[in-house]
DNA sequence: TTGAAAGCGGTACCAC
DNA sequence: GTGGTACCGCTTTCAA
């Protein structure tokens, strides 16, 4: 059933029932509860393609995803911002359209995808801390709302992002706070802006207790649970192992637990850890266990709000760029985190 | 750069140059060649909103998220998965639609989905052991490949799945060859099929024992952290508690390993672990560790195979149903299992 | 308040 | 081998 057929039924011109099926004031009342009910009645729905082809929107938005960062797909942080923007786009009628691409002509990508108007706009995954996407998608003047920064960037853009830095000081300083003064961080691959500014944070409450961050206490790698273990099991095999773990993904922390554990030492005992990005109701029933940050509801609240804000870009293009940094929703349980050896 | 501007550029008609462009065998050789320079050179692309409707295709597939199993995109096997179709549909020139629809108007959904013809078929995610997706899809006649099976079908459908039970299977005989005779199974919610056929595979691994399964060993709920810290926890606190645990996945296993050491116990001694839906790659270096199963790689190659199925019923609908069972890549590594208790 | 008709940017059939 | 033209199913002026 499509619009003319419809039309025919009703005896009314296609003209009038596209009005009064979209709400357009000049219908009348009656008219258009006639044309309602037939819908209904015929099962009625128009044609996406068509109206996509007639307004010349997509009412569609792309989350590119870099192979590269394919293991990226897989991480909750990711999946969670997806689900949350999902949740914009269905209120609002758009479709989410998921692209992996090869990095090597992620360029070529991106053109097309405009030149081919198969998208409205982008979310922009896992930046770098420079990121010569920004600069291209500005050339080809392609709406788009970064998932993070990229902290070395030479234009305005528009982002949403959990404030990572603080994320992480605030962490550390509370492993501080009980007396911890060797810290291990497995962080991320700090070419990836996110990683970078975690481990910022982490420097940033080291100095302000005069403390200088120790190179053999700090990993920068993938968030995999092979390098979470080699990472942890490294540092604890030093001469001055460290007293406590900072990790920056809950699979790395698999990694590093397994680590511990190889190593006949005990989580809450010899080892206090520190979860980013991970999220255990049960930690909340006041259950006692070792510290840990988390943020993954924060993460579901961005890919809403940067949904939102890239539909609203679209909608008013003058209103670019927007910003916005949520807090990562921290929370820190109570501690069992071992007393600091002199 | 449309095409008619392309085609008055060049002084040919917008339809030689649609031929040239898509490989007609009735141009000629030199003409194409213009054409191709051309369209290069103007970075032309064809509009993709036309191409649709004038083709009537809407070259996507949708991919739908009922939000009940939300949290299922959170789950690695969901994004390896995706991540597998993803790479079908980009050598294909299709786009991946990802839809996360409220469970109370599903069947809405559906049937707009296919009335509006955003997509041209749909891989159906997270079945249940009987599931009203299957009529409701064939009765609209809406091309669809399941991920995974619907026991209680009563209607033949096309399904591409890992064969979870003999991977529960094969993983339960393991650890009854090494003597345990009480295994603890933490498992989905088992009106997903999925978890279903795994517990059905770990009761036929006791039964062909002459075990009979203590329903006290057995949990069912969702794959969280916190629901395998409760399972487990329980468990381990029975007067007869098991010595080794199966767990239905990573995200639980977490919460079980959790469980072990809040009760004092260490794991590789007191309790052996095995997790599904999980790849430690470093556990195949062979370093000592319990035992695991692995199906993440199989994940994604069904992935690839669901697409590519799909996409062959839609060329040729007759071609359907069509069914492909992949063995889990079980890996098993060195066990450091406890001796079983007398 | 309603309708006729011209697009939107391609595809594909039919002539030449 | 190339071009003319009628769609595809809507939206959106412009007239009535």
């Amino acid at each position: 059933m499509n619009l003319k057929e419809l039309a025919r039924k009703l005896d009314l011109s296609p003209t009038t029932v596209s009005r009064a099926l979209n709400g357009y004031p000049e219908v009348n009342e009656e008219t258009r509860a006639r044309v309602a009910a037939a819908a209904r009645r015929y099962n009625y729905a128009p044609n996406s393609r068509a109206i996509r082809l007639a307004t010349g929107k997509a009412m569609a938005i792309g989350h590119v995803i870099p192979i590269a960062a394919r293991h990226e797909i897989v991480n909750p942080v990711f999946a969670d911002f997806i689900a949350g923007a999902g949740e914009t786009y269905s209120r609002s009628g758009y479709d989410m359209v998921l692209t992996v691409v090869p990095d090597m002509d992620e360029e070529r990508v991106y053109r097309e995808l405009k030149a081919r108007g198969t998208v409205d706009g982008i979310i922009l995954h896992a930046p770098r801390l420079q990121d010569a996407r920004l600069a291209l998608l500005t050339e080809i003047g392609f709406p788009f709302v970064v998932h993070g920064r990229v902290t070395e960037a030479t234009l305005p853009y528009s982002w949403v992002d959990v404030n990572n830095r603080r994320a992480f000081l605030r962490a550390t300083e509370f492993l501080l706070d009980l007396g911890h003064r060797r810290i291990g961080l497995i962080n991320g691959l700090e070419f990836m802006d996110f990683a970078f500014r975690r481990r910022s944070g982490f420097e940033q409450a080291l100095a302000a207790r005069g403390l200088t961050p120790d190179p053999a206490l700090m990993a920068s790698d993938e968030m995999t649970e092979t390098a979470g273990y080699r990472a942890a099991s490294r540092m604890l095999g030093l001469a001055a192992p460290p007293t406590a773990l900072l990790v920056s993904s809950m699979i790395s922390a698999i990694g590093a637990r397994r680590a511990i554990q190889d190593r006949g030492l005990t989580l809450g005992r010899d080892v206090s850890v520190i979860i980013h990005d991970d999220e255990l109701s049960y930690l909340r029933n006041g259950e006692a266990v070792p510290i840990y940050t988390a943020t993954r509801s924060s993460v579901r609240e961005a890919g809403r709000l940067a949904a939102q804000m890239l539909l609203d870009i679209i909608a008013d293009p003058a209103s670019a760029p927007q910003q916005r940094l949520l807090e990562a929703e921290l929370i820190i349980g109570q501690s069992t985190g071992p007393a600091p050896q002199a």
